[in-house]
RNA sequence: GGCGCGUUGGUCAAUCGGCUAAGACGCCUCCCUUUCACGGAGGAAUGACGGGUUCGAUUCCCGUACGUGCUACCA
């Protein structure tokens, strides 16, 4: 049987870097088996619906290249993708469930519903579930005759469809992560399956449209392993128990600090991005910021979520999409969750920045360089991104580490110059910028040898006057060589740096 | 509260009964560098607790503790 995994989103928002985790193992898992990767939208909550939500999704897969090979826009067997226009699909099914007796009708308000949580709550800190013991305290067709049942139908009064857990049945399910977990059927509540609105819920739609779809296998959050046994009974009861996909439910990416799932509140607060790229809402207008636009690649982001939980064994950090393939194993994926470290996440970053041919650098690093110059020159560029790529971690760490190159800097260390300054240090830089003038060969090492040949002359300490050259040059203490950096800046530019602090 | 899942340094983690418990990030020291990084060499830092099973437990089992998730006509 062909490989089929799914990814299934709800377009609610931006898409945290967990969800891009779970795209990633679906993706690794369906390429290393020649097998499909489904992207499905399940938008069945009408009310949590997200304008270009969808869209950003997609924008995301495409930028960290997990290309689906069936969607909502590329089509495929079995189209749509959407759950919204699916949504007459799943009565059928529903229906069918409540012929068999496995699920039934429900005409409570959320009025009722809420006073029979309130009253028959067994302690303070929960509220009575809809399930085995309630059940028979409503209004749903298990409780009422099969004549008012009807007759309500007939009306077209509001109700939902509800799943009916059987009592005391252990429900079994093998995870692929965490192998056999057990639960007891009566600890569950029944669950609504089909909406007043006439739209599934979750429950529903995933085990349809799993075994409309033909998915093997089925990965999705630990967050979901309660309700496992739901959709296990589900397929049962629809008859498709051997069609049920192999689970797999994967550990939680928790807070660095404190405690919880991480959420983008998290990020904004502690400074790191926690979606993949930038994403406004469009209702509040608030923007946050993704990993993208914060400066990382693409294929940094998704190796360091893929060793989020997951390694090979063998120690190796650094794997090419094409090595993930090859050597992820979902049994090897951890089953505690992990608190996400951003300053791991920028070593993986710089890690690829490293790894990363000059050229290429050179077309990344260009818009971050456009912020601040127009049309910096290419040759300039390219002769730039060597000397300080080692410093870069993030993209915007180009023009932080070599804005100096592009522009006369601001001097933001001046008291590295003042602090020492005397007349011996005046008259070197006064004669110097003499000598550059008639200096045969403009380049780093004749601009170096001029340098301590007048330092010798004069008797000065080489030492004493480096410190002040660079803070001319850079504005601070940092960066690449300084006479590498007067070679590039040229002749002119050099001169007429010296000559900004000295004739201060 | 109930139920599920989990628990090796600060963080990510290897180990599938023999451990003097890898490696990485971060941190500290030194070297290199007349700057900052990079690089190199060192260092501090770990099996939640209590019982079993075993010649031998980090590894297997059971409790306890702690963490985390779920407990919606949300996914």
């Amino acid at each position: 049987m062909k490989v089929r995994v799914r990814f299934a989103p709800s377009p609610t928002g931006g898409l945290h870097l967990g969800g891009v985790r779970t795209v990633l193992y679906n993706y690794l898992f369906a390429r290393a088996n020649g097998g499909d990767f489904i992207l499905r939208i399940e938008d069945t909550d009408q009310g949590r619906f997200v304008e270009g939500a969808e869209q950003y999704i997609m924008d995301c897969l495409e930028w960290c290249g997990l290309r689906p090979d069936e969607s909502p826009v590329k089509g495929g067997p079995h189209e749509p993708y959407r759950q919204s226009e699916r949504k007459h699909l799943y009565h059928q099914y529903a229906k069918q469930l409540v012929d068999a007796g496995h699920a039934y009708y429900a005409f409570d308000t959320p009025e009722e519903i809420e006073k029979m949580r309130t009253e028959h709550r067994k302690d303070e800190y929960s509220n009575a579930q809809y399930d085995t013991t309630t059940r028979v305290l409503m209004r749903n067709s298990l409780t009422l005759s099969a004549d008012e049942t009807a007759k309500l139908l007939a009306d077209g009064t509001p109700h939902v469809i509800r799943i009916k857990m059987p009592e005391h049945t252990t429900v079994q399910l093998t995870d692929m992560i965490r192998g056999e977990i057990s639960f007891d059927s009566s600890i569950v509540d029944d669950k609504v399956l089909l909406k007043a609105d006439g739209m599934p819920t979750y429950h529903l739609a995933v085990v349809v449209d799993d075994y409309l779809m033909e998915i093997t296998h089925a990965f999705r959050g630990e967050e979901w392993l309660p309700s496992a046994p739901v959709h296990v009974l589900l397929w049962q009861y629809l008859g498709w128990k051997d069609k049920m996909p192999q689970w797999a439910h994967l550990p939680l990416i928790l807070k660095p600090d404190g405690h919880g799932k991480l959420s983008k509140r998290d990020g904004d607060r502690l400074g790191f991005p926690v979606f993949a790229m930038n994403w406004k809402d469009p209702k509040t207008g608030d923007l946050t910021k993704g990993f993208r636009e914060m400066g990382f690649l693409p294929q940094a982001f998704v190796n360091m979520l893929a060793l989020l939980g997951w390694n090979d064994g063998s120690g190796q950090e650094i794997f090419s999409m094409e090595e993930l393939i090859m050597r992820f194993d979902i049994s090897r994926v951890h089953k505690g969750g992990a608190k996400f470290d951003f300053e791991k996440a920028k070593w993986f970053n710089h890690q690829y920045i490293q790894q990363t041919p000059d050229d290429e650098l050179a077309v990344l690093a260009r818009p971050y360089i456009e912020e601040h110059v127009t049309a910096p020159a290419e040759a300039l560029l390219k002769k730039v991104i060597p000397l300080i790529k080692d410093r870069c971690t993030l993209l915007p760490d180009f023009w932080a580490q070599g804005h100096f190159f592009f522009t006369t800097p601001e001097i933001t260390e001046r008291a590295a110059i003042t602090d020492k300054w005397n007349d011996q240090k005046q008259a070197f830089f006064s004669e110097w910028i003499y000598k550059l003038e008639s200096i045969s060969q403009w380049d780093a090492v004749t601009i170096e040898a001029s340098f301590n040949d007048l330092a010798a002359a004069q008797g000065i300490k080489k030492g004493d006057i480096m410190l002040p050259f660079r803070i001319m040059l850079v504005g601070g203490k940092y960066g690449p060589g300084v006479f590498a950096i007067a070679e590039l800046i040229g002749r002119e530019e050099t001169v007429k740096r010296i000559k900004g602090i000295i004739n201060k």
